[in-house]
DNA sequence: TCTGGGGTCCTAGGACCC
DNA sequence: TCTGGGGTCCTAGGACCC
């Protein structure tokens, strides 16, 4: 068995956590660059508020409704989730952490085993230590736990457990399959042609027409919500096969400049993530975006994918493939939105094979980058960088909501108490 | 005017090999 | 005039997730 944990509006919920006042109220949490909505209480969702709605068009809404707006504080939710994720671990010895605010639980083959006690007693204790309230789903597949998890809320409960064919057979009948784990827009639509509106009415379907219209991951869907289990629970070091740092600009960039600043930055932070858990890329990709919303712009959608030298992770190295693949893609005449850079092909830094005869000097790098991370760990991210890393980043996201910073930082810890 | 960032997995098709 | 088959590896792009 399985059991799906998350955080009820996770980042609605942290910033009320500090900030009681905000409960009944409607509360929202912005995207980067204050952009669109990500989080939202029930009463925001009462009043129509839809996930990913762009904050201009339901600002009035907002406004009317005398609304608590915040800009994403990463920090304070990175915190809050690394409390919870501590507190389930006592729950079972294999837990994946799959998202910010979501983690998979194996509960083995406990025959013994009370789940409904077990699962209601994770949701208490974990409310007790962290003030945190989260749903339970427990299925015999992930997918199921996951649907478990969703089906709880509807039901407004704070967990269910579905343990026999006969619960699995109830709760699915009447489950929209537009809320099931892997339909998105696309396959959504589709299975409306075929017919199907529940996750009943997709079990319906057989196993061969699954995978010649959605793939062997709507296959292995199909297989999950029969109870026949064909995700597993990985750890962290197994999954991480990409590192990506991106980010959108708050104005249309055209120039050259800009865009190299921005991309070194990048550069910098997928190099600082690569050494802290001690690995480094094989290969490296650049792109750039236009902004595919603007019909009146011509678009562009460059990238690019450029082998590293060797394998590496130093600011410096990653830095200048970085700015050499940006100049390569480049093309006057677009504005540009947003650019970022993702390694791939990771592997532990132990296992480089350098050149026989080759003459590069990766300890030099390796003391720099050591150097830079001692001193910007110290004294506050981005204190040292590289000459191609801007100063002034004109084009920094906007934050025109965000809350304090009330784990980290000491000033806000004295403000709060 | 204003629409996130960071991921995973799969497939098609090109490059290359013998 | 006639020009293979079978395989691997890689990448771009599309689907999905939170």
């Amino acid at each position: 068995m399985f059991a799906h944990v998350d955080i009820n509006n996770c980042y609605v919920s942290c910033e009320r956590l500090f900030n009681p006042a905000l409960e009944g109220r409607v509360v929202v949490v912005l995207s980067n660059n204050d952009g669109c909505v990500i989080a939202r209480s029930i009463e925001a969702k009462a009043i129509g508020i839809k996930m990913a709605d762009a904050e201009f068009m339901v600002r009035q809404n907002l406004k009317e409704n005398n609304a608590a707006i915040f800009s994403s504080n990463y920090a304070l939710y990175a915190d809050m989730s690394a409390r919870l994720m501590n507190n389930l671990a006592r729950y079972t010895y294999t837990l994946m952490v799959y998202s910010i605010d979501e983690a998979f639980m194996a509960l083995g083959n406990i025959s013994d085993l009370d789940l409904e006690k077990h699962t209601a007693a994770i949701s208490e204790n974990v409310m007790r230590h962290t003030g945190l309230p989260i749903t339970v789903g427990v299925g015999p597949t992930m997918a199921l736990a996951k649907l478990a998890n969703k089906a709880a809320k509807k039901q407004k409960r704070n967990f269910l457990v579905l343990d026999t064919d006969e619960k699995v057979d109830a709760t699915v009948r009447d489950f929209p399959i537009e809320d099931v784990w892997g339909v998105g827009h696309q396959y959504y639509h589709k299975l409306t042609e075929f017919g199907v509106k529940t996750a009943h009415d997709f079990r319906e379907l057989k196993a061969d027409f699954v995978r010649q219209h959605m793939t062997v991951q709507g296959w292995r869907l199909h297989q999950e919500l029969w109870g026949k289990p064909c995700n597993i629970i990985k750890d962290v070091a197994e999954r991480s096969k990409g590192i990506e740092s991106s980010q959108s600009f708050n104005s249309y960039q055209t120039e050259l400049e800009p865009l190299e600043e921005a991309v070194a930055m990048h550069a910098a932070t997928v190099a600082l993530k690569l050494r802290q858990q001690q690995s480094m890329a094989l290969t490296l990709t650049i792109y750039l975006r236009t902004n595919k919303h603007n019909v009146k712009h011509d678009q562009h959608y460059p990238s690019i994918t450029v082998k590293v030298p060797f394998a590496a992770n130093t600011t410096y190295q990653l830095t200048r493939v970085a700015v050499q693949a940006i100049r390569a893609i480049y093309q006057p005449g677009y504005n540009y939105l947003k650019t970022g850079v993702r390694a791939t092909g990771i592997i532990p830094a132990g296992e480089v094979q350098y050149h026989m005869f080759s003459v590069y000097e990766h300890s030099k790098e390796q003391k720099l980058s050591e150097l830079m991370d001692g001193l910007n760990s110290r004294y506050g991210r981005g204190t040292v960088r590289l000459g191609a890393d801007s100063f002034e980043r004109k084009w920094i996201m906007k934050q025109e909501f965000l809350s304090h910073q009330y784990t980290t930082d000491w000033k806000d810890i004295i403000v709060t108490q």
